[in-house]
DNA sequence: TTATTATATAATCAGATGCTTATATAATCA
DNA sequence: TGATTATATAAGCATCTGATTATATAATAA
């Protein structure tokens, strides 16, 4: 079945905002739980979630829950317009990636 | 110069609207001017001028006058992520095809 | 010149969006 | 059990956005 051009707008619109953008840009990179993202983005809590939400609901992030923490990852691999343009994401810097193999570490 | 995460949420964000997104699939096919968007589209034209004028602002589109008409063309070759994003895009219908056809010849 | 056609711009407005604060749920730990 | 930690949800609000209507500009035709 081919996606309809509504869908895909859609799907560009979660692109669309700088903080999801990022948020798929490290997803990209590994799997995160929120408290990761939270700390990664300097954002909040609720409004983490609040965005993880919205790429569930279109299919771009999956989540799995270990104990008290619900890690997601990407979802993309059937979304080859997405896939494609993901890839050219700007990777995270040197600092960014010792951050984050620090919490991955804990 | 590397684009930056802010500058592609831009743009992802210029493709999140359905009316913007087809008028970019129709421009990926051929230059067409304003008013042939507007009907294809059945909209208004201050409604595709106006999205237009964002697509422009952002470098997505150029314009070239010609006499009374002013024909927009899509300009993404210096962006691949969008690039690839886009020829995924639905290509339109035998029907609207022969639309775009009659109104080419006119 | 005036009328017509094509396009752009401005003002308005209803609805959507992102963030915050507060609260609820769920898992773990003492 | 109660306390703590992680996450989700709901309500409120300021801002943004897309569409409409009205008007302005520019090119062409009569």
């Amino acid at each position: 079945m081919m996606i309809s051009i509504e869908e895909m707008a859609e799907q560009f619109k979660l692109l669309g905002d700088k903080t999801r953008l990022k948020m798929v840009s490290l997803l990209s990179q590994q799997q995160m739980c929120v408290c990761h993202l939270v700390e990664l983005l300097q954002s909040t809590q609720p409004n983490i979630s609040q965005h993880l939400r919205k790429l569930k609901d279109a299919g771009l992030v999956v989540e799995e829950r270990r104990g008290q923490w619900i890690y997601y990852s990407l979802s993309i691999e059937d979304k080859p317009h997405l896939k494609d343009a993901i890839e050219y994401l700007p990777k995270v810097g040197e600092e960014e990636q010792g951050k984050i193999n620090a919490m991955m570490c804990e």
